[in-house]
RNA sequence: CGGGGUAUAGCGCAGUCUGGUAGCGCGGAAGUUUUGGGUACUUCAGGUCGUAGGUUCGAAUCCUGCUACCCCGACCA
């Protein structure tokens, strides 16, 4: 491709792509020109609510066993929890690249991994008759961009990571995007030069972690854990507590109150991020795996909350094991070339999106957190065709949009039963409801999705009330 | 990977036992009606019945192989 002019057009993209207040760039959209396909009818598979409502939401498509498709709906969702999880992985020092999907055989033999993975790895051959895979995770290939630049202790710490599609060729796919075959996730990978060092890294991923579950309107507590084929001595998931939950947990009620470090929290101060390591381990908290009902049971009954939960994150530090394997090495401040101690750290945004559903839904639909909700306002004109309620619709529109609120309108020619409906299935956190009646008193109606409660406003007062 | 099941219109299903050339509800299109919680009616469109082969005058239906998908259990972000 040839260098191309900037023309005046190109030069406006950009600014108003800046211009919008979402990083994503996510804006407004009219029901009538959008692609949402809701269903009416359960679709028979759906085991699940989260799988249900993504379902007759429009959110996914299943392509193939655990493969699905992103709808508009979905992916909006998809791209806001990754914007929230960047935020804080930039704000507690990592920093993101793209490595690919497609990997080379050659990398996995190195680590010893590409026998131990087992049938979980899809594994391809390419023209040349070549091994490849279908990445399941990227410890081998950081580590192989690590040690392709770095040699010094002084360019350590460092923390790189990216948001990429994994592919684990499971068993038994289920439950939709929870437990798919395909799926996204943000995986750091943290290198420092001593165990200390690699200690206050694993402690900012802990604290960035408990922030971004905050941030998303989840309650997710740490869980000593099993490390698995990724290997190591210290590591934690990160579970929410929900009834549809996977795997059996056991925990202190404390954890349900404990408050989350706040943003401006120091770290860079090891001392600090060990508090908070210390603070979020010093309760009794573990998955079935990992139960000790001997320390469990001597809580006192009401300090004991047993439930099921929800794995959306899990953290480890496992030392040398990629970098001895892969010969990781800098030379330290004597001189002496030492294997870098190493951590690796991965929440799943394609998992959360339904793990936040199933933490956020009644019985007519979602109800999504503001944070993440696909469009935070919905307008229902109940009477399209009508000149007050389409003129009263289109300047709502127009103003929340201009003030960087993303809108949904519907305004569709269709029953109000049918609109309410949609508003509450896709469960945007605030409707503006706009008819006839009321309008001819100078009234809409603004409604809440989550706590159901309405209020009577003028277009002016409900718009100042959505921040427009 | 063990066990069980399903495959017929976009979705949910009937028809298969007993072979005769495919039907219902929802959804879609057109229209009338209705207009604050999925309105009612009329008309229309849409299916080589998962796939390959076999039996037969004739196969969605009977037989054989294959594939895909789902559910239960053991494993995982």
């Amino acid at each position: 491709m040839g260098l191309v002019a900037h023309t005046p057009a190109m030069r406006l993209i950009w600014i108003t792509r800046f211009a919008f207040p979402s990083p994503s760039g996510l804006n407004s959209m009219r029901l009538s020109r959008y692609f949402m396909p809701i269903l009416r009818e359960t679709p028979k598979e759906a085991e699940i609510v989260s799988h249900r409502l993504m379902l007759r939401a429009g959110m996914i498509r299943q392509e193939s066993a655990g493969i699905y498709a992103w709808l508009p709906l979905g992916l909006r969702v998809l791209n806001k929890i990754n914007d929230v999880i960047r935020e804080e992985q930039n704000r507690a020092g990592a920093i993101e690249l793209l490595m690919p999907t497609m990997q080379s055989a050659d990398l996995w033999r190195e680590s010893g991994r590409y026998d131990a993975y087992g049938k979980e790895m899809l594994r391809i051959k390419d023209r040349h008759e070549r091994d490849m895979l279908f990445g399941p995770t990227n410890e081998e290939m950081i580590t192989e961009i690590f040690r392709g630049y770095v040699r010094s202790y002084k360019d350590l710490p460092l923390n790189l990571y990216h948001i990429q599609w994994k592919f684990r060729d499971e068993v038994r796919p289920r439950f939709g995007v929870m437990r798919s075959r395909e799926f996204l996730m943000k995986d750091a990978y943290s290198f420092d030069l001593d165990a200390e060092g690699a200690r206050h890294s694993y402690n900012k991923m802990f604290t960035a972690y408990l922030r971004t579950f905050a941030r998303l309107g989840l309650k997710a507590i740490p869980m000593r854990a099993d490390t698995g084929p990724i290997g190591g001595n210290l590591s934690h998931e990160f579970i929410i507590l929900a009834s549809t939950g996977e795997s059996e947990v056991f925990c202190h009620n404390d954890f349900l109150s404990m408050d989350t470090p706040p943003a401006n929290i120091d770290f860079d101060d090891r001392a600090v991020m060990q508090g908070v390591f210390d603070t979020w381990t010093g309760k009794y908290a573990a998955t079935s795996e990992m139960h000790d009902a001997a320390a469990f049971g001597a809580l006192a009954e009401s300090d004991k909350v047993s439930a099921r939960g929800i794995e959306v994150g899990h953290i480890f530090y496992f030392g040398t094991k990629y970098s001895d394997a892969m010969k990781a090495v800098v030379n330290g401040p004597d001189g002496k070339e030492v294997a870098v101690q190493m951590g690796s750290y991965g929440i799943g945004p394609s998992r959360l999106v339904a793990a936040l559903i199933e933490a956020n839904h009644d019985d007519n639909g979602v109800i999504w957190p503001e944070a993440i909700a696909p469009f935070r306002v919905g307008i229902a004109n109940l009477k399209v065709g009508d000149a007050a309620t389409d003129a009263a619709c289109n300047d709502l529109y127009a103003k929340l949009g201009k003030a960087g609120v993303d809108v949904l309108y519907d305004d569709r020619d269709d029953r109000p039963g049918a609109k309410f409906a949609t508003m509450d299935l896709i469960g945007l956190p605030h409707q503006i409801i706009v008819g006839p009646k009321s309008l001819a008193e100078g009234r809409v109606e603004v409604k809440n999705r989550r706590t159901g409660a309405r209020e009577m406003l003028s277009p002016d007062e409900a718009l100042n009330k959505l921040g427009a």
